[in-house]
DNA sequence: AAGCAAGAAGGGAGCGCTCTCAGCAATGGG
DNA sequence: CCCATTGCTGAGAGCGCTCCCTTCTTGCTT
């Protein structure tokens, strides 16, 4: 582990010695160099880069009360966070468009339920300048604690309905599904079944919706509450093959229940797609392409939606806050068609 | 959105106020109250309630230099990164002992081969105590550049033999891959194939080594190069099974692979564990449980790394540059016996 | 050639905090 | 009873930077 080196990075004032000008000169030239004459600039710039001088953020913030950086709150409860590379492709596509603004990313995981506060205390301690929220639940209690922070949530939370003031960013889940279902009736099946996700989160409830929008009327047996987990999607195909022996097609919440659906559908020598139709949600990559067989899926552009996420943040953040608020994102979602439907 | 909260945030000063006492006292207090006699320790906790003070964290770092705050980078070109849960099971080991520690994760992703610099100049900018540092190739220039960052590198840099002043953690790729081969010997097999990682990276490296160390003189058609994916695997256990048909095990350097192996392996008619005996490396769950046939591993604890890659950083940021650097460690790897071999 | 405006550079205050050091109170010993 | 000693508390400097405001150029106009 290199020691900390020990010598004193060298300051402005330095640098304004060196280059035989004011700090506040070489300050103007660091940020942009508007207003000082040629000569001056690439004076100062020279010295800057005999000297290895890089600004000190601590005292930057200090008085402009800015910090270029972001925080990025991923509250979800335990492991699932990291079953999927739901949240990696986001962090990947919100790093993007942070880095091109010279934001910095500063990641936040909640540990359990009592960690809000924590989470709570540091974003209110202005260390940043706005936070990306993920996975809220119906009954999260954080964001009436960070209430001050610049916020744009990923995925629409519970409670936003009506609320002025909520950006989010998210996917037409409730589109998507119905258009996933529209497909398997459009194969003509007729018992169409839907394995939801945890329905205290908003993506699981509106893809449920989606489903009803199509299947009214459905009979209610072929609704199975599920967990977006492999495991989950297993039981819940079992139980849905006790129940209702005849289904002829399974819309799975995401893509890593359809694959646990189909696992038991093989097992209990169901075909797929020709005896049970099977499509699932979100396109993870590899998962969906490699899976037995290749899956129909409903995808979402989950990077981008991180990007978005990134951008409508900083975007609010530039203008003032007379500028107003903008507004939320609902990006569409296109149905992928592969083998199992 | 909401808004920055408009109201100035309380300082060191209103509280000193309010509370009746100088603002160095209420700094005492505020850093854990060490020599500050117990009525006045009350009333300053109660002031700092009521008027809800939060420290400004780059006041106190102007002049404290220490930032409470880590970067983690992660310099894993492309896809990768996402494809596998590896680096989130890292990162929330990181996170959970930084946490403790009252650290910052500030995370760094590398967006490219010449996004170095940009990384380099923000460790070099003094705006974090520390890093940890990831997923190195052989050739990667980030380490000349982040000279005088205390770092510590998660899995064994290829340049670090001999380095003095490298600290790393990783797992004993090495042994792990001698018993799982010693496993297959063990089974009866003589034909034992290994499907290798990206060779310009040490665990890729060192696992293969760890192969030769049982199988001395090995047919070299018997080890394939291979990419850490599933799509290599299948590639790599195609490639294998036209070479060596007589193949009857196969040590795959990673689960992903593994499983591409095994994909590949059931296409062609071969039964698993019966005709060929299959190893992976990692024990990446849910995907070696729930493998077909359940896969046996090589099980690393991969949040323990990262939780101890943390604590490693910060016991030496502790310490002053004098008292020496702590040593790498390597940590004990152990077969996890499931269905396929 | 003198006066003036506009633009460029410098001086200096101050962001909120920590930390050294001086001051003062309380305690105990001579 | 006084002084030395210890232990709290307060005053003040200063971390490195930005930004306001003043001063000095410079280039025009008249």
């Amino acid at each position: 582990m290199t020691e900390p080196s020990t010598q004193p990075r060298p300051t402005l004032e330095a640098v304004a010695a060196r280059a035989g000008v004011s700090r506040a000169t070489v300050s103007r030239v660091v940020n942009g160099g508007e207003g000082v004459r040629e000569p001056l600039v690439e004076r100062v710039r020279r010295a800057v880069d005999e000297l290895g001088y890089v600004p000190n953020q601590a005292a930057r913030s200090l008085v402009t009360r800015r910090h270029d950086a972001v925080a990025v709150v991923i509250a979800e409860p335990e492991t699932r966070v990291f079953a999927d590379p739901f949240f990696a492709l986001q962090l990947r596509g919100i790093s993007k468009e942070l880095t091109a603004h010279d934001s910095q990313l500063v990641l936040l995981l909640t540990e359990g339920r009592d960690d809000h506060a924590r989470v709570a205390r540091y974003l209110a301690g202005g260390h940043v300048d706005g936070a990306l929220v993920f996975s809220l639940h119906l009954d999260d209690p954080l964001p009436r604690l960070i209430h001050g922070v610049p916020t744009v949530y990923g995925g629409r939370p519970g409670w936003s309905d009506g609320s002025r003031g909520v950006v989010y960013v998210d996917c037409d889940n409730r589109g998507g599904a119905r258009e996933a279902v529209r497909h398997l009736v459009g194969l003509g099946r007729t018992r169409v079944a839907h394995i939801t996700g945890p329905l205290d989160q908003t993506s699981a409830v509106d893809r449920l919706d989606g489903f009803r929008d199509v299947m009214v009327d459905v009979d209610p047996r072929l609704i199975v509450e599920s967990d977006f987990t492999p495991g989950g999607g297993e039981d819940a195909m079992r139980e849905l093959l006790d129940r209702c022996p005849d289904v002829d097609a399974v819309f799975a919440a995401n893509d890593l229940t359809a694959v646990g659906a189909m696992r038991v559908l093989r097992e209990q020598g169901r075909r797929v797609p020709e005896d049970v139709a099977v499509i699932g949600f979100d396109d993870m990559l590899p998962f969906t392409e490699q899976a037995d067989p290749p899956l129909t899926t409903v995808r979402q552009d989950i990077e981008e939606m991180g990007r978005l996420m990134a951008r409508l943040l900083l975007r609010g953040l530039e203008r003032g806050a007379a500028a107003g608020v903008p507004a939320s994102v609902v990006l569409p979602t296109t149905l992928v068609r592969r083998v199992s439907a």
